[in-house]
DNA sequence: CAATCGTGGGG
DNA sequence: TCCCCAAGATT
């Protein structure tokens, strides 16, 4: 289907397939496969609060649910309201994100906290502006916390959503590159009206990217709106790009992971001649050194990638430079 | 605006 | 095995 025309646009092709009716069409229909399909995941639950679903929305940037989970049920135990983060470490908000990646984010969901018990007295905003000043709030996030926590009508745009978007509706097989003020226009366009449809809609749309319309092998027969899809509807057209993979192995950012890894079970700081290759002699493999005990395992894995003096002294200083490592005593460990 | 920033599971 | 990519944000 196409989408109606913007009013002062100059004058799409009428599409009698498109239109209010088309979209309403699709809200109904999205909205009872959500009914019946949608996972029960816990930031969703009534009971949920909106720290909660921030925490969650956080967690899942660029990650994916199954790894989230259990690492958001640790953190809503340990830090039920943004004062109990608040009133920890950044390092300790650091160590418990674990390996769930772009440890950044833990750094600014604790910033994020602080903020909200400074600005807003421990509780967090449920509007898009306010929450868009939060550290590590970008659009989609402020959007979809003030939608799925606070039932607000706000056009929430993610991955999911983009690429459902592209396909049902622009017929392509993937979105654009970057978001463009098109894809904006478009979500903004067929978000129903009232504030509950809207909240269920970008939910289900969210959900039906997540679940059936992948990026690899969308499962089309699943599909309740496969019949006003426009990308089957052209034939599948595959993707006009390929999207350009990041490179990983040998990379600054394996270093830093590594390097992020030692510190995060280190229970005391850890020498740099140790993030080094650490000579047998230091005492570190067989039996207790004179360094941190517990840290021989991640610490291997650092000096099997080997990274070379510069590039692991860039590391660390990047890793200083973004606050998620100081040094102490002689020593690096996460921000006390 | 393009580059940077982790990690692990599935195709 | 290798490659793709997952509820993005920031500079």
């Amino acid at each position: 289907m196409a989408v109606p025309a913007a009013p002062a646009a100059p004058c799409p092709p009428a599409n009698p397939e498109s239109g209010p009716a088309a979209a309403a069409g699709l809200h109904a229909a999205l909205s009872d496969w959500f009914e019946e399909t949608a996972r029960d995941l816990p930031w969703r639950s009534s009971g949920c609060s909106a720290w909660g679903v921030l925490v969650s929305e956080v967690m899942l940037q660029q990650t994916p649910v199954v790894r989230v989970l259990p690492v958001w049920e640790e953190w809503l135990r340990r830090w039920p309201a943004p004062a109990d983060l608040a009133r920890e470490s950044p390092g300790e908000a650091v160590r418990s994100w674990g390996r769930l990646g772009y440890p950044r984010r833990a750094l600014r969901l604790h910033a994020a906290a602080v903020a909200v018990v400074e600005r807003h007295a421990g509780a967090v905003p449920g509007n898009y502006a306010e929450l868009i000043e939060l550290p590590g709030v970008g659009s989609y996030t402020a959007a979809a916390v003030a939608a799925f926590a606070f039932g607000r009508r706000e056009t929430v745009v993610d991955t999911n959503i983009r690429r459902v978007h592209a396909r049902l509706v622009t017929g392509a097989a993937l979105p654009a590159p970057a978001l463009t003020a098109a894809e904006m226009r478009l979500a903004a366009q067929l978000l129903p009206e009232d504030d509950a449809g809207s909240v269920r809609w970008n939910a289900a749309v969210m959900e039906l990217g997540a679940l059936v319309c992948t990026a690899r092998a969308p499962r089309c027969g699943d599909c309740p709106v496969r019949d006003a899809c426009a990308w089957r509807e052209a034939g599948e057209p595959p993707p006009t790009y390929t999207p350009k993979g990041q490179a990983w192995h040998g990379t600054d950012r394996q270093v830093r992971g590594a390097v992020l890894a030692v510190l995060r079970l280190a229970e005391s700081p850890v020498p740099v001649e140790l993030l080094e290759r650490a000579p047998a002699d230091l005492g570190l493999e067989p039996g207790p050194g004179p360094g941190p005990e517990g840290i021989s395992v991640p610490l291997a894995a650092l000096h099997r990638l080997d990274p070379g003096p510069e590039q692991l002294a860039r590391a660390v200083s990047g890793l200083l430079a973004d606050g998620l490592v100081e040094e102490h005593a002689g020593g690096l460990r996460l921000p006390a």
